[in-house]
DNA sequence: AATGAATGAGCCTTCATTCAT
DNA sequence: GATGAATGAAGGCTCATTCAT
């Protein structure tokens, strides 16, 4: 009988959902399997039936959310221009680690993850992190005019990333010494306008610099 | 009769030594009293006799690792133009937050403490972090030649920090993406010089943007 | 198939048992959860399974015996003249409090409670305590011929109760002093004829020095 | 040079004192030596230079305890006739275990003891109690005329002591059930006077019976 | 004579996991 | 397919005690 009700979500989702929250919250050694099995409100004995514990349940939940966060995306879908690529960009990745509309956790793994890595963190690189950095890579590259060597473009490349994450690892302490940023209504904008600004400039003045060695 | 052997660490201080390490490498919840104490070849009841108990064992070493973090530095310590200051400020953060000659967990815990906070935040934060970012903006605004509102400022402060921690809280998948940046002899300096030429082009976009409003 | 072997006794029967055993004879704080779970033939961790923790065992533990000493008994069960119902009820309270043929730890662990109360006083007295003394005063203000202020009745059920519990109480000093008295086979009854003896003889001198006093 | 300031109480009377107030409170196990070393304001390694360990303390303090309640009384001390001998015997036995004007923990501590002895019983018989208890029987054997059996000259003053422990043993549940009985500022002679004139009235019932028996 | 530093043993509790159903 | 019962291991902590001074 076809029913407008909603299908429940099976308990396998249900579990990553809540051990997404609680790894989120108080990492891995901190997290507590009934904790998980509460609030998804299965039983205690479910994470050893459908993974096989709770280290294969973290893995399991950090893959999903590197997954969301890391959605293929190709310069080309970007923007026209390479300044409007840049923006694009970074305005994506914050969306995709702070905005509160999406699950919180899943910027929160991927920071913890960063901070102290599992052994995950090698196929991580690989498959999410890599493909990512290269197409920033070249979107920097084309900003640039085509004329950086690679460790420019790690570098400058760290240069963005780390203004991004930065609002996701030190939000603790933004909230404190600049409440003011955080608290505008579309503050995701502003930051995101700020740093592809800001890197803009830094991109320019690298460029410079080696047309012009002093 | 004098001797020249040094006089042996007391116990005290061996505990937030080997609590640092462990701390460090394992968090709050993963680190066990039972590890910390061996390493620091005590008595397994020495955390409960010079500490109350573990929690106050890590605020004590927190702190220890925030002291000797946040050396206060003057502006005028650092040189004579904001762009000497700048690449000073930045260096020596650098310096002590990755410099493998210091205790390497001195960073680590910042960086933990940074992205998932204890209680001890709130002080941590007006008593270590607010009066350097005072500073770093002081710096900022002598690069700005003294224009820049105190939201830009903030924004501008988190673009120096977050390129800086950057090196800090993803060390692990830079090893993986770009070895070659952290293997040279004298990469902090090249780091340092790298950002600081970044953030001062971006500053003075900054400046310029203001003046001529498009 | 029928088989003549007794059901096992559950996990849960099992630890109240070995806890009642060893709260009474050690006390709440001399007891170690190890020696409970070791004579139950359980798990260590079986007392957090079942109960909370230790505490919640003893409550548990307490309000069984409670339960057990504490049998409701009317007046009318007892006996058809007022001293025959006190025979009854001394006779009754000495068998529940002293046959080996019960589980010794039932007296022993009222008499501890009772000595040293803990938290569960309130509702042990209000439940089970206030009833049964109810009972008694009815018994002697019968034996009195309804003459007896609340004081009175007070002052004698104290000493009815008093006389009883000493064999408890001071079970080891009985066994020193006098002992020829304990190791009659049907003690009990001596005992409780005694008691109710010279209590009678007590109620009627207070009735008498009531009507005439000097 | 004469000084008019009391001298200060030695740290081994302290100890002792401290002692008897946790010991009586909470009991051998449930005390601890740190706490009685806290209040006694004496080194933590006290305990084990004054006396060996905390058991020795214990033994100490109890025997301090019951020489003080067990003072020597003879029958010809207490007064002239039976009935005053009596009255005055019971008197001093609740005076000695609930006079709060002494150190409670006296009593508390002969209460705990002889529920659940310790080692040290067989001395604590011996010494103090055996003595105590002739006296009563003398005192019994003269108000009963001379007639009674030992048996019955232990019933009788297992009797009398079994009520005034009541006072002592089950104090909290008095306070709860009877609480006008011990608020009377001379509460503990009305016991007294209850007691004596209840327990005459039994011996004197005892003695009937044996001279007619059914 | 007395004490601060340090310790080994044992406490209760909680953890992730498994087993029988 | 899923779960309630039960468990071994390890957790942090507190205990009474001792040792060097």
């Amino acid at each position: 009988m076809a029913t407008l009700s909603a299908a429940p979500i099976p308990a396998r989702d249900r579990l990553i959902e809540a051990a997404g929250e609680i790894f989120g919250d108080h990492g891995y050694e901190g997290a507590t399997v009934r904790e998980i099995t509460r609030r998804a409100k299965v039983n205690l004995a479910a994470i050893n039936y459908y993974f096989r514990d709770k280290e294969e349940l973290y893995l399991e939940t950090l893959n999903h959310a590197m997954r969301t966060i890391f959605l293929r995306t190709q310069p080309e879908d970007l923007g026209a221009t390479p300044e409007e690529q840049l923006l694009a960009y970074i305005s994506g990745l914050l969306q995709r680690i702070l905005n509160p509309a999406r699950p919180g956790w899943h910027g929160k793994l991927l920071a913890r993850e960063l901070t102290s890595p599992s052994r995950l963190l090698n196929v991580l690189v690989e498959t999410f992190i890599r493909p990512h950095r290269d197409t920033l890579h070249m979107i920097i590259q084309g900003a640039a005019g085509g004329k950086l060597s690679e460790t420019h473009l790690s570098l400058i490349g760290a240069s963005v990333i780390g203004q991004c994450l930065y609002y996701r690892n030190c939000r603790a302490v933004s909230e404190r010494l600049s409440p003011e940023i955080l608290e505008a209504p579309d503050y995701l904008d502003h930051i995101a306008a700020h740093i592809t600004q800001f890197s803009l400039a830094g991109i320019a003045a690298q460029v410079a610099s080696k047309k012009c060695p002093k």
